[in-house]
RNA sequence: GGCCUGUUGGUGAAGUGGCUUAACACACCGCCCUUUCACGGCGGCAUUCACGGGUUCGAAUCCCGUACAGGUCACCA
């Protein structure tokens, strides 16, 4: 029996031979030097915060050389594969920005002359360069069962020896092409295994992009190929998808570091040139509880899924601008310099991706750079933002933004537009928190204690209150003048005008200017700590201000 | 257990043989500015780069060992 035969034998009804599919792939017509990478899932589950930094990566490197980045689903783990899963991790991908020139587009259509973008739909394929390997004598038919490969392991483990199937413990190899095909025809399942040429106490180099020069041990495990239920492994498609595809980087996660010698021996044996690889290290954080660095998780820390951002209303803007400083650490001076460039002008290199024990995630550090994102959007940026978060996560807040729109807008511009804006807000939801008392209904609603400081005497309070929106306060007052007459009236019931006055001699006063505009402040707002008091009192007008004034005691 | 990788302050990190008495950013603390807070400005925060050896005139940077951490060893990806 010629290997052809028994390859015929062992997978049937192939539609085309791999000499086909390698015209129907060509080359892709791109410039010299772009790169084309991809974002491989399972449709497993949704994906976390690692992985969108993978994307962001991949993505990043793919623009600035004028190359590509696509998705490509891979759902040959039928088990663990579930509903939708393919456009739910489209959906949340969108959320941030991440699309795709090529690859699925939802759970059953796609874009792209590359494709099919989902292995389950390229099982020909895999079966035309599997039947190759066959017939060239690099792959077998190995029957060995679940039992019997425990058996093997259990055996190696006494032993003491290296654990897999390989040399003299796979014995499947040894298995005679007639002896095997009565096997089949009785019926025994079977997979197909690469016959490894590898030898163990050989190294095989990889030149990573980012972790540079490792050494691995050539492979020697006969690895499955296409599994039981026909469908490729994970290795083996992805070195057939890869080249077919055409990708020129493979920027992944570095758990898969140990098993590239697997893959460059596909790439070798199947006569491929192997794509350029990228191991990213995962992301890392101090665990609270026992002060230990360890991987991010989807359990422990909600900030790892990626639904948290939506939910806590922190700018994707800001995330994609964390995941670029952490990304390569020059970005962060570089964006200081060019406070108006985007994220795209940037040359994102692969050495400066750290591979030092982790990337780690700080979310302290991206709330900053949220709360200098948030403080440079204009007035209307930002209220149409905060109506768009409150509108799912606030009705309350939602309802009274929409109903005073103008009034809102002025809100928010306190301190705003202006050379050093003010910075408060990390998260859409912290203007609420911020500025509610700014709105009558919810003053009532949440005020509690007045937090007064150094006068805290309710007839003093009054006098104070009432001398000046009698006597002082005048609603077309410009800064200066509204604060010369805060001034004023300090003078006038006996506390210094100037802080610094009131420094020297304390005896003479009772109080100085800042005790006095604590007041004013305090019983408009009930709170201690405030935007621009000015602002505030000319938002909120005489009328209302009486009205707060009168609901003190 | 085998194989691979890593270990610089409270945190992220720059740094690959002398420009380092270790940049920068975040956090924290202090001072200044100031009607509060925030902003901004100034300053403090690693006598030292996991530990132990070695190479060198000279080491965070090169070599060896130890410890610790992470990854991987599926008909999962």
């Amino acid at each position: 029996m010629t290997n052809k035969e028994f390859a015929d034998i062992l997978l049937p009804n192939v539609k085309h031979t791999w000499e086909e599919y390698e015209k129907m792939y060509p080359q892709r017509n791109l410039k010299e030097g772009a790169i084309v990478t991809r974002y491989a899932p399972s449709p497993t589950g949704l994906p976390h915060m690692g992985n969108l930094f993978q994307c962001f990566i991949a993505k990043s490197f793919a623009r600035q050389t004028d190359g590509l980045f696509f998705i490509r689903i891979e759902d040959t783990d039928t088990e663990r594969t579930v509903e939708n899963g393919t456009s739910k991790i489209l959906n949340v991908l969108k959320d941030f920005n991440i699309t795709f020139d090529e690859g699925m587009i939802n759970d059953t259509e796609e874009k792209g002359s590359y494709g099919p973008y989902m292995q389950s739909k390229r099982k020909d394929i895999y079966w035309a360069y599997a039947k190759k390997l066959i017939e060239e004598g690099n792959a077998y038919p190995s029957f060995a069962t679940k039992e019997e490969l425990e058996e093997i392991r259990k055996e190696q483990e006494k032993s003491k020896q290296r654990l897999g199937y390989y040399g003299r413990w796979a014995k499947d190899r040894f298995i005679s092409k007639e002896d095997a095909v009565n096997r089949i025809k009785n019926g025994e399942k079977f997979v197909l295994r690469l016959k490894s040429p590898g030898d163990f106490y050989k190294t095989v180099v990889l030149n990573d992009l980012i972790k540079g020069k490792i050494e691995l041990p050539e492979n020697d495990i006969d690895e499955v190929i296409i599994k039981k239920d026909g469908l490729p492994t994970y290795h083996f498609a992805h070195a057939i998808d890869d080249h077919l595809m055409h990708t020129t980087h493979v920027i992944r996660g570095d758990e898969w570091v140990s098993s590239t010698n697997k893959h460059i021996q596909f790439f070798s044996m199947l006569g491929f040139k192997p794509p350029k690889y990228a191991h990213i290290a995962p992301l890392m954080k101090v665990d609270e509880e026992t002060g230990n660095k360890r991987k991010i998780s989807k359990r422990k820390d909600p900030e790892f899924g990626l639904t948290y951002y939506h939910e806590n209303g922190i700018p994707i803007e800001a995330v994609m601008i964390y995941l670029a400083t952490i990304t390569n650490s020059n970005f962060e001076a570089w964006f200081d310099c060019n406070k108006d460039a985007s994220i795209e002008d940037f040359k994102f290199e692969f050495k400066k991706i750290g591979s030092s024990g982790g990337t780690s995630y700080d979310l302290p550090k991206l709330f900053n750079i949220s709360k200098n994102y948030l403080s440079k959007l204009t007035k209307d940026e930002i209220y149409n933002r905060i109506v768009d978060y409150s509108k799912e996560f606030d009705k309350e807040f939602y309802d009274l933004l929409v109903k005073y729109e103008d009034y809102s807008k002025e809100v928010f511009n306190i301190e705003r537009e202006q050379k050093k804006p003010r910075k408060d807000y990390a998260t859409y939801a912290d203007a609420k928190k911020q500025i509610w008392y700014m709105y009558d209904e919810l003053f009532d609603k949440y005020k509690e204690t007045y937090e007064f400081q150094n006068i805290n005497n309710k007839e003093e309070v009054k006098t104070i209150l009432n001398t000046y929106i009698n006597k002082y306060f005048d609603e077309k007052d410009d800064k200066d003048t509204w604060f010369n007459k805060i001034k004023e009236l300090s003078s006038e019931l006996g506390y210094a005008s100037e802080v610094k006055e009131y420094k020297n001699n304390p005896d003479l006063y009772k109080g100085h200017v800042g005790d006095i505009s604590m007041v004013l402040r305090v019983a408009l707002t009930t709170k201690s700590m405030t935007p621009d008091l000015y602002e505030i009192m000319k938002l909120l007008g005489k009328d209302r201000m009486n009205e707060r004034f009168s609901k003190i005691y």
